[in-house]
DNA sequence: TGTCGGATGTTATAAGGTAACGTTTCTTGT
DNA sequence: ACAAGAAACGTTACCTTATAACATCCGACA
C-alpha cells in the first residue's frame, strides 16, 4: 500500500550514506570524491553511488550542478515538494553554492520556451563568479 | 581564411577546421565525435580538438552545453557582442538545440545575482524539453 | 640569425559515467 | 508462512570525457 506518498521517503542504506556525505560537505562533491568518503563505510564501486544519487536527485533531495559535474545537497526549503526552476550561484574562489529560488526567473523561462513552442520539461540555471563573503575578504 | 567571415579573428587551421565541423552539423557535437569527422584531416588525439574548442569558446564562436558536454557553433545572430546571456533550448526528440537571447532573462538574472552580493561573470541557462517541430510531429 | 612564444603533435593517464550480470533483500498476494 | 516478483545491492568491465606533460614546428621580430 502507498502509505508515503507525500512525507519524506524512506531512504535505503546506501541513498543515506551519499546523502549525509552531501549535506555534511560545505561544497558540492564528485560522484568519485563521495566514493571516496564512504570506501570506509563500505562503498567499492561507482556504480553503488551513482544509484544513489540517480534516486536522491530524482526525490529531490539532490542537485546535480551540470557546470561542474557534482552534486549537492538540496537546502532549500521545502524542496521536495513542489518542482520549480532552482537557479545555483557557483563562487569559483570558495567553492560554495548557493541555491536561488526565484518565481520571476520561474516565470521568465516559462514564457520564453512558451514563446517558441517549446514544451519546458527541466530547467539548468547555474550562475559562475564572485559570492558576497569572498568579495568582502 | 576566405571562409572567416568574423572581424578581428583569424582562427588557425585546426580551429577553423573544428569551427567547420560544429557549423556543418545541425546539433551539438562531442569533442570526441569532432575527433572522428577530423582524423581523415589529420586530427590523431583528443588535445588538437579541446585546444581548439578552448579557443573558439573563448572568443565566442562556439558554445559548449553543459548538461551534454557537447558543443556547438553560435548561431545567434549578432554573436559578435558575446557578453549577454544566451539560453540554450535542447530538444530531447530531435537532438536540436535552439539559441535564445532574451534581454529580460539576462536582467532577471542580474538582479537574482545582484541580490545576494554575487559578482556575476557568467550565466548558464539550458532548457530541456521538446521543441515545436517535434511536437506537432 | 637567433630566439621566443604560440600552435601543434603525441603519449599517457586522470576523471566521470554506465552496461551487464548475479545475488541479496524487501514486498506482496494467497 | 511462503513463493514469486520487484527493488536494491555488489562487482567487473568498459566506455566517454578531459587534461598533464613534453617534444617539435614555425612565424614574428630585435
Amino acid at each position: 500500500m502507498a502509505e508515503d506518498a507525500q512525507m519524506g521517503t524512506d531512504l535505503t542504506k546506501n541513498q543515506q550514506l551519499v546523502f549525509d556525505a552531501l549535506s555534511g560537505a560545505d561544497g558540492p562533491l564528485s560522484a568519485y570524491t563521495i566514493l571516496d568518503l564512504l570506501r570506509e563505510r563500505g562503498f567499492r564501486a561507482p556504480p553503488q553511488v551513482y544509484r544513489a544519487l540517480d534516486k536522491l536527485v530524482d526525490i529531490g533531495l539532490v542537485h546535480r550542478l551540470e557546470s561542474l559535474n557534482a552534486f549537492v545537497a538540496c537546502r532549500h526549503p521545502g524542496c521536495d515538494t513542489h518542482e520549480e526552476t532552482i537557479a545555483f550561484a557557483i563562487c569559483e574562489d570558495c567553492g560554495k553554492v548557493a541555491e536561488i529560488s526565484d518565481d520571476a526567473l520561474s516565470d521568465e523561462l516559462g514564457q520564453i520556451a512558451g514563446r517558441s513552442g517549446f514544451l519546458l520539461k527541466k530547467s539548468t540555471v547555474e550562475l559562475r563568479g564572485i559570492c558576497g563573503a569572498c568579495r568582502a575578504a
